[in-house]
DNA sequence: GGATGATTATTAATATCTTAACGATTAATA
DNA sequence: TATTAATCGTTAAGATATTAATAATCATCC
């Protein structure tokens, strides 16, 4: 086979290695009544306070259209705000409300522990080198055509 | 920050580098008429033939409830079909049609060739250094608790 | 300065994911 | 053997992905 086994793909292994890494996590999300896309988008928010839909889609890896809907339960659970432009209204800031913000200092702490464990759990060369290739891969582009 | 840099975090590495592989999949996949995920379903079906429904859903790393209805499309497109088990009649076997099979001489070619693409545009060790990596990633207990 | 072309957010349609629950069947057990 | 527990496929409900298209706004160019 070209594709020696299917199962040691890389794609399969990324999913793979998703799927043996992300449910302790979504467990910490659902305590707090978090999706994990909801999460991605608070956790940007945390760090910039406020950011165009456009740029928060390419920070969270979550396509635009996604991210119409996920905004809008954020909105409709009044964690998130949206804000149009001035400058140019075409685009619409996401911004914080003060009960977003007040979650990270709830949410972070478990879930960075929980990613403390799972490092430990893997030998520290495999981690650094893992990510590093993983940075490769990811900057391979698109490759239009 | 106990997790550096969000967008350098495991999982995101990972989200990453699936958008940057995955794409040239899918557009050979849509020329044939197939999702990712019934592809996937054939992928395995072409190795074995016939599988209960459960374990294609281990073998393809899609959830049960999904594969219900993927089968059921592919079932529809006449691609496969179900049959009872007699021994046990809880259990399905989804089975390739002649026309599901007949597709392999098709489809597999294409994405042969855009797998070798993709890996020749990969440093080779970089290449088997991050399957190992996943694959030890991938052996974490799912961390029952 | 108005037609043309790009950007931004959004909608639409179909497919899939996530979590929980349910019905039918089989296995285990008292 | 009647009951209880486990397994298998499935349904249900809400959220998200994928792809294409659309409305509003902005930039450009002649």
């Amino acid at each position: 086979m070209a594709i020696d086994q299917f199962s040691r793909s890389l794609p399969m292994m990324l999913y793979r290695a998703l799927d043996a890494v992300m449910p302790r996590f979504r467990k910490i999300f659902n305590d707090f009544g978090l999706t994990e896309q909801q999460w991605r988008v608070l956790r940007v928010l945390w760090e910039h306070e406020a950011m165009t839909l456009n740029r928060l889609a390419r920070q969270t890896l979550i396509p635009a259209p996604s991210l119409v809907g996920i905004v809008d339960r954020l909105e409709r659970d009044h964690l998130v705000t949206r804000q149009r432009s001035q400058a140019d209204r075409r685009k619409v800031n996401v911004v914080l409300t003060s009960q977003g913000a007040a979650l990270e200092d709830d949410v972070m702490p478990r879930v960075a522990m929980a990613y403390a464990e799972l490092k430990q759990s893997v030998d520290n060369e495999t981690w650094n080198g893992v990510l590093a290739g993983l940075q490769e891969i990811a900057a391979i582009e698109a490759q239009s055509s």
